[in-house]
DNA sequence: AGTATTCTTGACCCGGGGGTCAACTTCCCG
DNA sequence: CGGGAAGTTGACCCCCGGGTCAAGAATACT
């Protein structure tokens, strides 16, 4: 590759990099072209596709933050708590950076390593939930599927709120906090989880509007 | 009006209450147009804007169906089962009319009598929570507006499960319900509720993707 | 029936986003 | 330092949705 090209995938780097935080995971190609001061054809030429550039720009950063939380979060003596701030940590990341948003809703463009670390999200939030429940923290009937769908609404919410009041969504997660606690009545769930097929279909169709 | 004219307004109104219900409020006006069997310039036309036909084919029904939840709401002997219906019903006709879901999630193309709705709801919604509130039946720091902030992102989470697990929003709202018992432990929240002006800009923002 | 009025049509304009490619520029190496 | 390879550019194409309007079709009135 040569030294100019390089010059200019670094100076798309950098700007997709801004752009995904300020604005998720779907403005458009042109405009990170534009701030990175380079004809869009370039862009199409270094990177070819847009989930290309997410993945050198976004995906690790993202994986990292979410791992970090979820091995805090199971490092709590109190399963209980650890659940908490891991709900809380999450929606936090979501409400500062529409781009970890856009990869917890997972599936955005369906660029292969988003998926991975849906994966590995959905998993970390289901040992989570599960060591709560055997501590006897939470209802037993919550699921790391319940979590995600919480979590792509919160994504929504967050971004919405963003300009406005930014922290609103952390009445939610209260609320939500809230009912999932032992100590109440906690009446049995009318309506199954859903399967893992099944969230795939919402989730995608959660983030296709935005 | 000349008669074929008036035949034309009918095919519209009719078509355009079809796809308002199957998708919302938002749909491509020459789809409209298309289903109805005339030209798209008809549409405009007779009605000029959406809004306009908005206003003569969803408003009414909507408004219809929140009243009367809202009224059934307030004829519960216990406060707080009649808050718990209002939730239910409410999201049970976002979930099961899109129109409504967007008429809910306020302001959509600024249609004026969608303002007037929206309005009557966050009315209906504070004196509902409210007489539970007095009755000791969910905690007193829950507001209008975090409920309206509920709808709106269940009017999302339901849009997105309707085609997969149609009652997947019972959960959460089952979640909330749980959270807004006064039996348990109750920690004060730590973020305000939202202004009216607040609210205003974030539901926007929230149904300005879809 | 014939004319005047009202309505309808569909081609056309706009802007926005995705994507391609021939012609041009820049680089690098012999 | 010159020429071939590598890279860049921006005009161009697509589709979509909103919106307009001159020309033509349909109606209503006399």
């Amino acid at each position: 590759m040569r030294a100019d090209a390089q010059r200019n995938a670094e100076k798309l780097r950098a700007a997709a990099a801004e752009l995904f935080q300020e604005r998720g995971l779907k403005v458009p190609l042109k405009e990170i072209a534009r701030r990175a001061g380079v004809s869009h054809g370039t862009l199409y030429n270094l990177f070819g596709t847009r989930e290309a550039l997410i993945d050198e720009v976004v995906t690790g950063l993202a994986a990292d933050r979410l791992d970090e939380a979820a091995e805090h979060a199971l490092s709590f003596e109190k399963a209980g708590e650890g659940f908490a701030y891991y709900i809380e940590k999450v929606c936090e990341l979501q409400a500062t950076d529409p781009a970890v948003a856009d990869v917890v809703s997972g599936r955005f463009p369906a660029a292969e390593c988003l998926m991975a670390i849906c994966g590995r999200t959905q998993n970390a939030a289901t040992r989570i939930i599960e060591r709560a429940q055997q501590a006897g923290a939470i209802r037993q009937d919550f699921t790391g599927e319940d979590l995600l769908v919480f979590f792509g609404t919160n994504a929504l919410l967050a971004r919405a709120v963003a300009d406005t009041a930014p922290d609103a969504w952390r009445r939610q997660v209260a609320f939500l906090l809230e009912g999932l606690h032992t100590e109440p009545a906690q009446a049995p769930l009318s309506v199954a989880p859903l399967t893992p097929q099944q969230m795939y279909d919402v989730m995608g169709k959660l983030a296709g509007t935005p």
